[in-house]
RNA sequence: GGUCCGGUAGCUCAGCUGGAUAGAGCAACAGCCUUCUAAGCUGUGGGCCCUGGGUUCGAAUCCCAGCCGGAUCACCA
């Protein structure tokens, strides 16, 4: 029980006997008293005065007394207005931090067989192009939150739904046809996610340079020269056979997918992040219809005259969402009935996270009352993990306007920087050795950065602030966990003990330190519960800022008693041991040195 | 126009299940390396928390109205 818990129901207690009133010891939440006031927790009294009958400061000074009288961890009191400070002893602290140590799992609550299972889709690729940083974005996001919940003790399934065909991969293949010489990666040099992307963007600069010289000759505008385009037909004719499943269509798609994949598991793995399960589209794009004709049958969808088939949704303040087209095929939605069919009979799913951009807030919206009316138990309360586009100082990245930041040389430029800087510090180490450091304190930057930020919130990637070393960033946190870790191997070798005594206190800084430690199991819970990874950065952040501020003021290896040593190397140790965890839950790694 | 989401220091962001004098970092200025890693620490300056109402002991936080910005409302995905 946190101590939290204790004087909650402590102080219920006070208030029903010194008051005759039951009060609810779950409304009752003590929080960390502010830095300029004396004590550990305050109470606010003012829900107790109708009780009480008495004024704020007498009724907190009551219920501090039975408070010290009754409660073995309070020491002392004082009285502000109506708030309650508490000082716990400074021997409570040493205690917590001694079950602290001792606790393997610290934080994170065990997975077991009744543990719910939920399915988390993040990632989500086009076929037709690398990924950027707004893939970046969603992927650290996506595992993230997959680690999270994993440590509140859920069963995960990291899932990815790859949009591996239609008009935008067919581009792609109808370029490299046409224009391609039947390069390959190997031949050029490059990743085939990049190579299929330049391939992409040469149908478009070819298409578009068609348009102009159709308006042109015709006298047309380019939106009607745009149905003429010759280009434009062929790939939807490539589109065609592919439906058709026209072998040869079918093997070139094959390959130059391949190739992709084979770039986006070198981005994938570099940025720290996989998957359990992984469906492509164009094995669930015709599973949706399925579903529809059983809506149909049940009553919940209706037909037109024109055989389109419609959700009608405005009992729930929504539109008629289209869900078959009077040809019979598939919309975007229907596809994602169909994936959700199958991964259902692939999993007995509980809970359902989408990691999708805030564009389609509607479409979940519409998805979750779909999947609701056809019975997925899950549907109702899918959560759409929805997060706001990243922005640069120059203006808004969009794929169209070809400021696209690119995730590879984007992680590239982050460690190569990371290097650049860490270059003069770490002369001792091999040149393997400080590729590592640099690879890890890259990409801990870049993480850190954008998952600092509410998800909710469009935010500014400034490439140049984000690898600042100083401040709240990652490196800064990493930074302060090598130290630990520097430290911890001095004492080693000094032969020191590492440990809390019975008979040595805990200092003020120290206790705030404890007080914060004991805080992360119920961060860790609360970050599950919000779907939150910035609020783990936060305490983490936190948590450093805090050990740097009494690293600098009270010496370890310096400090004459051996006790008190041995407590706060202990104290350091469970320090770096909670930054780890923490950035585990973030996907970020931790150096033993830097 | 309907719906959804944002608006907090010059900049990037916390805080939002209502609590004390609204916090960090960056940038600016002033200090601290004979010291367990100075990628650090300390201090100073900087705020109509978009506006106006309401709810109450108390509002950046909750409710209503408005202003500004973004997203979305396809037989596109």
């Amino acid at each position: 029980m946190s101590i939290e818990q204790i004087l909650s129901q402590a102080t219920a207690q006070a208030v029903a006997e010194l008051y005759g009133v039951e009060f609810p010891a779950d409304k009752i939440n003590p929080q960390t008293t502010r830095k300029e006031f004396e004590g550990n927790l305050t109470i606010m009294v003012f829900p107790f005065l109708k009780a009480s009958h008495k004024a704020p400061e007498a009724t907190a000074q009551e219920i501090g007394d039975y408070l010290v009288a009754h409660c073995e961890a309070v020491e002392k009191y004082n009285v502000i207005k109506g708030f309650l400070n508490i000082t716990i002893s400074p021997a409570f602290w040493a205690g917590v931090l001694n079950q602290i140590c001792a606790t393997p799992d610290y934080g994170f609550t065990p997975v077991t067989d009744e543990s719910d299972l939920v399915m988390i889709e993040y990632s989500s690729p086009n076929t037709n192009k690398p990924l950027h940083l707004g893939h970046v974005r969603n992927n650290l996001l996506g595992y993230s939150l997959a680690q999270i919940m994993k440590a509140c003790g859920h069963k995960v399934v990291k899932t990815n739904i790859v949009n591996d065909r239609g008009i935008h991969i067919c581009k792609s293949m109808l370029a490299w046809l046409k224009w391609g010489n039947g390069i390959t990666p190997e031949k050029a040099g490059k990743k085939g996610d990049h190579l299929i992307g330049d391939f992409y963007v040469l149908f478009d600069k070819h298409y578009k340079a068609e348009i102009k010289e159709i308006a042109a000759r015709e006298g047309i505008t380019e939106e009607e020269a745009e149905k003429k385009s010759a280009l434009m037909g062929e790939a939807r004719e490539m589109l065609k056979k592919w439906e058709d499943n026209d072998p040869e269509v079918r093997r070139l798609w094959a390959m130059m997918n391949e190739w992709v994949y084979a770039g986006f598991d070198e981005t994938y793995k570099r940025m720290g992040v996989d998957f359990d399960k992984i469906y492509y589209e164009s094995n669930t794009y015709l599973e949706g219809k399925e579903k529809v004709e059983e809506g149909l049958e049940k009553g919940v969808f209706y037909r037109k005259d024109d055989g389109s088939v419609w959700a009608d949704l405005t009992a729930d303040g929504l539109d008629h969402k289209l869900l078959l087209r009077s040809d019979g095929t598939s919309v975007y939605i229907t596809q994602d009935i169909g994936t959700a069919k199958l991964r259902y009979q692939d999993y007995p799913i509980d809970k359902m996270i989408y990691v999708v951009g805030n564009e389609q807030n509607y479409h979940f919206q519409v998805l979750s009352l779909l999947l609701d009316k056809l019975g997925f138990k899950w549907g109702k309360d899918l959560i759409h993990f929805s997060y706001g586009m990243v922005e640069l100082p120059c203006g808004k990245m969009k794929s169209r306007e070809g400021t696209v930041v690119d995730a590879d040389d984007l992680m590239d430029k982050m460690v190569t920087d990371a290097a650049a800087m860490s270059s003069d510090r770490l002369t001792e180490m091999s040149a393997e050795e400080r590729d590592k450091v640099a690879e890890i304190i890259g990409m801990g930057a870049l993480k850190y950065f954008i998952l600092k930020v509410d998800p909710r919130k469009n935010m500014l990637f400034n490439p140049e602030e984000s690898i600042d070393f100083n401040g709240n960033t990652g490196p800064f946190v990493q930074y302060t966990y090598a130290r630990i870790r520097s430290l911890q191997r001095k004492a080693q070798e000094a032969g020191m003990e590492i440990g809390v005594c019975d008979n040595v206190v805990p200092n003020d800084k120290e206790v705030a330190l404890i007080q914060r430690l004991a805080d992360f199991p119920s961060t860790v819970a609360e970050a599950g519960r919000s779907y939150s990874p910035a609020q783990i950065v936060n305490y983490v952040y936190d948590l450093a800022k805090e050990y740097n501020q009494y690293y600098h003021d009270c010496p370890i290896l310096k400090e004459g008693n051996k006790e008190a040593c041995a407590m706060r190397l202990a104290l350091s140790g469970v320090v770096a041991d909670v930054i780890a965890r923490g950035f585990s839950l973030l996907g970020i790694e931790v150096p033993e040195r830097m």
